[in-house]
DNA sequence: GTCTATAGATCGATAGAC
DNA sequence: GTCTATCGATCTATAGAC
């Protein structure tokens, strides 16, 4: 049995494609209606806050799709090596290997967080834990797991930047395979 | 003798908090006029092309600031260490220790960067760029100094990244840290 | 160089018919 | 749910006086 889609939740990923193209502030409601093909009728009557309330739909959507994909089997795998791994190749494969950014690293650089500020903090906070917890496992200085973590996730956000700002994706798979590395050698090490 | 500054010069370091704070399409020449004090036919009189001249000329005084206080003293240090350590120092002073973002690396993220797309790949390429070249001469291994000191420029950029999502300096600093005592340790050992 | 005034386009958002 | 029409605000940018 096939799951229905409403009108609305097949939109939502044509509104994250357009806000990862041109960030909140840059996005128009006429940018909108020429890359959904919706009216700004249609779009009000399933964002009745307009603007905002599709850019919060959008960040939801991201959040439960990363704790699906990433956190969840971060905690769940019984072998953290393996969920560590599975976590590198989602996100991989979820920034199509460095040719997407980020929204919500995107959001929280400039004053748009102010709009999403806990959206922002959890899924960065969330992240953090679930693979601190997973390297923690194995590695059992608690501290040390946590800043491992910490830096991964910001490595894996800079690495995006990069590969952006130098229009080249292999920088990021470059980066994203020396963290990987990195972690497995401090916990077998 | 003091240099004077021209209205123009001085205008640049507000343009660029304005710009910091807003992001390129989010900065309106009205939140401009408020912030600099300067009207719109003044605004118009020191950049003529308008909001996208502004955010040239702040470019371009990053870059200097950049070249003057961490790439050149990258390559002219005698002692690559204390180069290391310089930069670590500079830009951690620059940053406000993680309350500034990266300019730069905000551009890189949505469509501003097609805006400027030299000023802002050759920002990246130059640091990475000087910063191998540090390691380089005292770690043979060409490839591989250039590798971390792409994942290190990354890693800063992340790092802001998440400092500003957790709206927390010290996870900026944190990283920091450890970046810096990363390449040492390669160095040395 | 800076002022006032304003053009012309686009912004987000809504009304009302269907 | 989607259409057309439109509102008032704001946007970038310019004109012309001083």
């Amino acid at each position: 049995m096939e799951k229905e889609l409403s009108a609305r939740e097949q939109t939502i990923p044509k509104l994250r494609e357009i806000f990862r193209q041109n960030g909140f502030e840059g996005t128009s409601l006429s940018e909108i209606t020429n890359q959904t093909g919706l009216g700004k009728s249609s779009l009000y009557h399933f964002f009745p806050q307009g603007k905002t309330e599709m850019a919060e739909a959008v960040l939801h959507d991201i959040d439960q799709w990363f704790n699906e994909n990433v956190f969840l089997p971060l905690r769940k795998s019984e072998e953290p090596v393996s969920g560590i791994h599975h976590m590198f190749k989602e996100v991989n494969r979820y920034f199509k290997t460095g040719d997407r950014i980020c929204l919500v690293g995107a959001f929280a650089l400039d004053n748009t967080r102010e709009l999403f500020p806990s959206e922002i903090k959890d899924y960065f906070k969330i992240w953090v834990d679930s693979l601190a917890w997973a390297i923690n496992k194995k590695y059992p200085h608690k501290l040390e797991a946590r800043k491992l973590a910490e830096e991964t996730v910001a490595s894996i956000q800079g690495a995006l930047v990069l590969a952006r700002a130098q229009n080249d994706t292999k920088v990021f798979t470059r980066i994203m395979r020396r963290l990987e590395k990195r972690i497995l050698s401090e916990i077998d090490g």
